[in-house]
DNA sequence: GAATCGATGGTCT
DNA sequence: GACCATCGATTCT
């Protein structure tokens, strides 16, 4: 039987739960057939004071699951169109979470053609949007709880990697600045052709 | 390959 | 009213 990340993976330092998703398995379950990834790209987010962070200004109705308990979802959406995917970390109060950047298809890949059309593997789920579109993840799983028995949506072990096939560097989207602006709290698997783009 | 640009709508000062 | 934690098509070198 293999291992759920359950709540107490989750309820840890932010960096820690990032670096440790990768390799981890993202799975989705829709109509009881399993469309899975591995995670090969992950970006924290942390605090308040994270100015890249959507908690930047507060709480707010949106980024509402950040302040939750950690082992739940917040789902949002970006630039009108496309759903990106975090997993919500760290303690209850404080607001953080773990942004999916890309994945490498696993299970289920004809179901993600279906829903992303004919494109090649690289580009399945080689992104925060994409990733969503190819498992199905919309802001209907803001919120939900990854660590239920019963989830549509959870993380299962998978493998283990060694630190020297992981690199940290500045996340995407954030110009510029000093402390938590341009902090390497993006973690990659090092030379996976499924990335969102090329580290650095 | 690299750079640029439009689509499209929710969220927040 | 400005700004996006993006993507894909188009337009260059």
């Amino acid at each position: 039987m293999v291992l759920r990340l359950d709540r107490a993976f989750f309820t840890r330092d932010t960096l820690t739960v990032a670096r440790e998703l990768l390799g981890a398995r993202l799975v989705r379950v829709v109509d009881g057939r399993r469309i899975a990834g591995r995670v090969v790209e992950a970006e924290a987010y942390v605090g308040e004071g994270d100015q890249a962070s959507h908690a930047r200004f507060g709480p707010t109705a949106r980024n509402a699951p950040m302040y939750g308990p950690p082992g739940h979802a917040y789902v949002y959406l970006i630039y009108g169109m496309y759903n990106c995917l975090n997993a919500v970390t760290d303690t209850e109060g404080l607001p953080a979470a773990v942004l999916l950047r890309a994945l490498e298809p696993v299970e289920g890949v004809k179901s993600m053609r279906d829903a992303r059309g004919e494109v090649s593997d690289t580009l399945l789920t080689s992104g925060p949007g994409r990733l969503c579109q190819a498992l199905g993840v919309t802001r209907a799983l803001d919120g939900v709880d990854l660590c239920r028995r019963e989830a549509e949506l959870f993380f299962e072990e998978d493998v283990t990697l060694p630190d020297e096939a992981i690199v940290a560097v500045p996340r995407v989207g954030v110009t510029g600045g000093a402390g938590a602006r341009s902090a390497p709290w993006r973690f990659c698997v090092k030379g996976s052709p499924h990335l969102s783009r090329a580290p650095g």
